[in-house]
DNA sequence: GCCGTTTTCGGCCCGACTGTTTTCAGTCG
């Protein structure tokens, strides 16, 4: 069972102890240990049922008898046991904005309302404003949520990295723009480079006196469809798209503690604050007190950090999985930048499915500060994409070489090819990939096969030998396609094994081999390939999100292919075929 | 249920906004 089942288990059984009335506390660490299950790089329940020591922050003797259960039987009888005593639609209603458990007891207990659609009749018959802390008003915002919930739940609820990147950027801008705003920066997971963003946290420092304006700025934007709420420090907005944006303003003196705070994530900000409060001191947004409740820190983050004994640490490292006891002990790692980037060995041209020339990529990789590309098209069974014959393949081989006297010096440029790895396990064109100097090998047809018959053909690509790296192992695509049953455990154990190294496709929708995958080769010792999988010469671009995705790894320069300079990567590649 | 150079029992992060209130509970992040 995998990591993501057992913690949706875990999150379903705090939901359901919470709306039975458990007390909080218990509630609170079944959430804790789903966060740290889910951001486990190994299969937890292997670890558990191989009687292997688990330490894990969060998960305790409680914790793994419940994955042994759940491994072993596939369910939870505490879970299914709780269920029947709950009627079917009420987890419902706690998904309604402005509806928490208390509310939904509330209505369940004095109304005997048990799903969104009672719910919605009884507030628009005003049967519901008598009850304690309700009136007309919340009557009349229920119904408007309850509208906007049904809306939005055709609508994906979290958002591609790559997009909500984009977004922020684009109101930052506007925002900076307005009179009064000194500094102004997005926080939030998108800060952190998780894969999907659910919102966009902004942040601002401003003088107080300005707050009002920037707030009636912020919400009257061309962009905001809806105003959540609104206040002098926090103003949350939805936007056209739908994606949801909060606007925070906090004066300068607090700008790094709230820039702390909002960059999260919650467990890596409670397990700070827990370690502040055994000093005497309260970390808070407006910055660090100590026990007469001076400030200590705040301006910026480093020192906010410090105050508490701490090194500074990127935002894709905080999510309590270990880096709060690396800092306390100066002894975080050094991760990958894209600045370390030497090379890119993927990418597609017009040749096959690509947009942009065989030069213009070339040229536009040289001003992206690459200094070695592999061009990879898609091999023949692929004929969707415009696989390559043999000829055309040798053509274009030929074509590559003559260009490398052109760019001579200046960038070093791989012939290449994006293999299929067919149904079976074996690579189309086997007989022409000795001739290039760059193979990687793709599943791109029968992504739905079993587990067991996938892991088998992929393993037997990879023990092939004749393919240098692993593309987009899962196959996904982000709200568009899962991944694809694999034991990426057993994978990587045959790449360890060939010497073969593993791609992080950096498109934004594939994000493909995932962190949890990225975290298990760095510890197995399997080099990442980061690369674009470019289709056009903006495409090239995409090396930042697979970076964001390599530093939530933990990946170091040291664990990254792309790194190397493009004589290492020769001899690399000459060592592994000896 | 988890956790521990103060504790194996007794704690468990902190503040903003809203609606319904005359001081606060509930929700959210």
């Amino acid at each position: 069972m995998d990591n993501e089942t057992i913690a949706r288990t875990f999150m379903e059984l705090a939901d359901v102890l919470e709306l039975t009335g458990e007390v909080q506390f218990k509630v609170r660490a079944f959430r804790t240990a789903s966060r740290a299950i889910e951001g486990f790089a190994e299969s937890i329940a292997d670890k558990v049922t191989s009687g292997g020591k688990l330490k894990l922050a969060g998960v305790g003797d409680g914790m793994i008898r419940r994955i042994k259960e759940l491994a072993t039987t596939g369910k939870l009888e505490e879970l299914d046991e709780r269920k029947k005593q709950l009627p079917g639609g009420l987890m419902d209603l706690m998904n309604l904005p402005g509806i928490g458990i208390k509310t939904a007891q509330q209505v369940w207990k004095e109304r005997g309302i048990t799903s969104v659609d009672e719910l919605e009749t009884a507030a628009k018959q005003g049967a519901l404003r008598d009850l304690p802390r309700f009136g007309e008003k919340r009557e009349e915002k229920l119904i408007a949520a309850i509208t906007a919930w049904r809306k939005r739940a055709s609508a994906p609820k979290r958002w591609p990295m790559a997009e909500a990147l984009e977004t922020a950027e684009a109101l930052c801008a506007r925002v900076r723009a307005m009179p009064g705003v000194l500094e102004c920066q997005f926080a939030g997971s998108l800060r952190r480079r998780r894969e999907t963003v659910g919102d966009l946290d902004i942040l601002v420092a401003a003088e107080a006196s300005h707050a009002i304006a920037i707030m009636d700025a912020w919400s009257t934007m061309p962009e905001v469809a809806e105003i959540l709420a609104k206040g002098e420090t926090k103003t949350s907005v939805v936007l056209k798209g739908g994606m949801q944006a909060d606007l925070r303003v906090v004066p300068r003196e607090s700008f790094g503690a709230a820039l702390q705070y909002f960059t999260g994530s919650k467990e890596h900000n409670v397990a700070m604050r827990t370690i502040a409060v055994k000093l005497k001191l309260k970390v808070s947004e407006y910055g660090v007190f100590d026990a007469k409740d001076k400030s200590i820190a705040g301006v910026d983050e480093a020192e906010v950090y410090q105050a508490i004994g701490l090194q500074w640490m990127p935002p894709e490292m905080r999510e309590n999985r270990g880096e709060i006891d690396l800092a306390k002990n100066d002894a975080l790692p050094k991760l990958v930048e894209l600045g370390d980037l030497k090379g890119d060995l993927h990418m597609h041209t017009v040749e096959s499915d690509g947009k942009s020339t065989l030069e213009e990529m070339i040229e536009a990789a040289r001003m992206a500060g690459r200094k070695y590309v592999a061009i990879t098209e898609h091999s023949q069974s692929l004929a969707i994409a415009k696989g390559v014959t043999k000829e055309r393949l040798r053509a274009h081989i030929q074509r590559i070489r003559e260009l490398r006297e052109k760019f001579d010096g200046k960038m070093t440029i791989l012939a290449g090819l994006e293999s299929d790895i067919l149904a079976d396990g074996a690579l189309d064109m086997a007989d022409e990939l000795k001739q290039l100097d760059w193979v990687i090998g793709s599943v791109h047809s029968k992504l739905d096969m079993d587990r067991e018959s996938m892991t088998k053909r992929v393993v037997r690509a990879i023990e092939s030998g004749m393919i240098d790296c692993l593309g987009h192992a899962t196959g996904r695509m982000l709200g568009h396609r899962e991944a694809s049953a694999l034991d990426i455990e057993q994978v990587l154990h045959a790449l360890k094994r060939t010497g073969t190294a593993i791609e992080l496709n950096s498109s934004p929708l594939r994000l493909d081999i995932h962190e949890n995958g990225a975290r298990m080769a760095r510890d197995l010792g399997v080099l990442v390939a980061i690369n674009s999988d470019a289709h056009s010469t903006r495409e090239l671009s995409f090396l930042k999100y697979g970076i964001g995705i390599a530093r939530r790894a933990w990946l170091g320069p040291e664990h990254v292919l792309t790194t190397k300079s493009a004589k290492a990567l020769t001899e690399w590649r000459a060592a592994r075929a000896s």
